[in-house]
DNA sequence: CTGAAAGCGCTTACAG
DNA sequence: CTGAAAGCGCTTACAG
């Protein structure tokens, strides 16, 4: 319990009989310095367990050692109703807060930034925005006072902005509804909602060019983007007026509405109605029947997005934009077993 | 995007025609400065958008005006099957993040640490540790560096360590097991698992005074503390193999694999089985049927928990440990509605 | 290869 | 009520 006082560089430098300067070269990499030195001085920090001060060695450097990341969450979480994305979420911070520790960064968890001076209490080299929506003012916050930053999605409106990684969600539109015209699938809609997400927008866009090279009409319907329950409900209804055989709804928070309003009216999954969503949860996997869904890997997605914000906080070129490959996971939801329609 | 030079205390002393001791002054509320003088150097600070720079406050100082927190999870939080407990432990990082904020802390998330020198490697004013085990490692090592330290649940062989906060476990599980007693049950079993949290020894401790005093045989069963869905089930059908008509099950992980057991044996929920959960989750909220849990309120358990780290940081007496009281939400799992029993 | 010295931007006795 | 000066623990030209 009782707190030693902790090493100074000028107690390493007493104990391996050289000055700080050396110290300081040593434990930089820095300048030339003698083998025989080099092992002492090493030897010395070593064993008093030496740690630079991080606030002596920012106020020189310049540097926090310390990256932000903003979620698209604040405290009052347990009322959005996308709380089915938390795993999304966690995953994707505990994963940043890894790389950041690899790279000796340490990872400060910005609260939602009211404004400018919210940001300036935080001494950060660079910060990670993620989900942008379009022209996001957080990031703009970020450019507004010089600090690097990074977002995980894109701002679909900042288009000249390379510095983002994301999951290839036009990529796994694509896949989606090929599986689902391979699973026999005629009439295949997209449900999902009108918010900036990129995620959102390139599944939208990439769902009408599919259906344009088919010639098919796309039946698209948008819930609004308040993620209530109600709205979900409604537009789970909408959808299913028109009749489809399958259904791609990429922000999955709207499934569970799906498959109720499905059931409701008689309609089997998968027998009469193929079902994907767009990002897979736990819930995706327990569910009645289980949904297929894409895997977003938001673990790849996180390290990413770390290694891009040191390559900008070091000055580097834009490296251009990331893209993290997604994985199918098929599940009974979108599997036409013969003679399974239509089960009692 | 031109990052104009951050202005430092002596620009806010030029504007203010007064030295830098003066703003400090102001700006720290320290010393006794004329009114007008206050007034100007405020003026002067917030025209130029003025912020301290942490790191020469805090090299000064030798205050980090930064917290860390240490979650219970990793960034392989995926494969864990507890998963179902992202929504809490993301409420709570979020509400620590805001109640660190409202404390002008800045909140760090610490990686899993491996040992005193990955912890070493940050520079906080004192951390909390969510979900210790007994006798903790990562509690341990605050204490050997002299870092004041909080937990989030309590260490249950510490018992002489007062800095804790935590839901309160005993109280809850009077509440279940007198509800389930009032909704008619008779042989109320103990679903649990043999984890060393404070939640879980005290709820088995409660439940087995709770049928003491009952003249009750306690029908206690737990599951292998690994997570995996098989031992859930395990579990689940030995507790079934008692014919009990309620189970409290405190860790909600267990709960998906005793509806499914029940199911396949036939046993409705709530006709035959009363069920209740020990953490609320959407999972409960949208379960079929829907299931009676706990409300742990992990947003006063961060902030409780905020409060008592910075009163340990300022050297404040032990102003003891803080139980958070719950709320049950009763939903249908637990409802015995007459007739209602074997449904087809 | 090594070290003395300056200075990063603050806060805090201390003197006036 | 106000300010000059010292010093927190580092890093980095610079000199030797």
């Amino acid at each position: 319990m009782a707190s030693q006082p902790r090493p100074r560089i000028r107690d390493v430098a007493e104990v391996a009989g050289v000055s700080a300067t050396t110290v300081s070269h040593v434990l930089n990499g820095k300048g030339r310095v003698d083998a025989a030195t080099r092992a002492r001085v090493t030897a010395a920090a070593e064993r008093l367990g030496y740690r630079p001060n991080s606030n002596a060695k920012g106020l020189r450097s310049g540097r926090a050692d310390t990256i932000g990341l903003l979620l698209p969450v604040g405290a009052d979480l347990e009322q959005a109703h996308h709380v089915l994305a938390v795993e999304f979420y966690l995953t994707l911070a505990m994963n940043t807060v890894e790389a950041a520790f690899e790279h000796d960064q340490a990872l400060l968890q910005l609260p939602p930034l009211r404004g400018l001076d919210d940001l300036r209490r935080f001494s950060v080299d660079g910060g990670i925005v993620v989900d942008p929506l379009p022209l996001d003012t957080r990031v703009a916050m970020f450019n507004e006072l010089g600090v690097p930053v990074v977002t995980i999605g894109r701002d679909i409106l900042r288009t000249q902005d390379p510095w983002w990684v994301a999951a290839d969600s036009a990529g796994s539109t694509g896949m989606v509804l090929d599986h689902l015209a391979e699973a026999g699938a005629r009439r295949i809609a997209m449900l999902s909602v009108d918010i900036g997400w990129s995620w959102f927008a390139d599944a939208q866009q990439t769902y009408r060019e599919w259906a344009g090279r088919r010639g098919i009409e796309p039946i698209l319907v948008l819930a609004r983007p308040d993620k209530l329950e109600s709205s979900a409900v409604a537009a789970a209804a909408e959808v299913l007026d028109h009749r489809p055989d399958a259904v791609y709804v990429p922000p999955q928070w709207l499934a569970s509405g799906l498959l109720r309003v499905a059931r409701e009216r008689g309609v089997d999954v998968p027998g009469d109605l193929l079902v994907s969503v767009g990002v897979d949860s736990h819930l995706a996997r327990t569910s009645e029947p289980p949904l297929t869904a894409v895997d977003l890997d938001p673990a790849s997605t996180a390290r990413q997005a770390v290694d891009l914000l040191i390559h900008r906080i070091e000055g580097g070129e834009p490296a251009g934009p990331r893209l993290i490959p997604t994985t199918l996971h098929s599940r009974a939801s979108s599997l036409r077993t013969p003679g399974a329609a239509h089960r009692p």
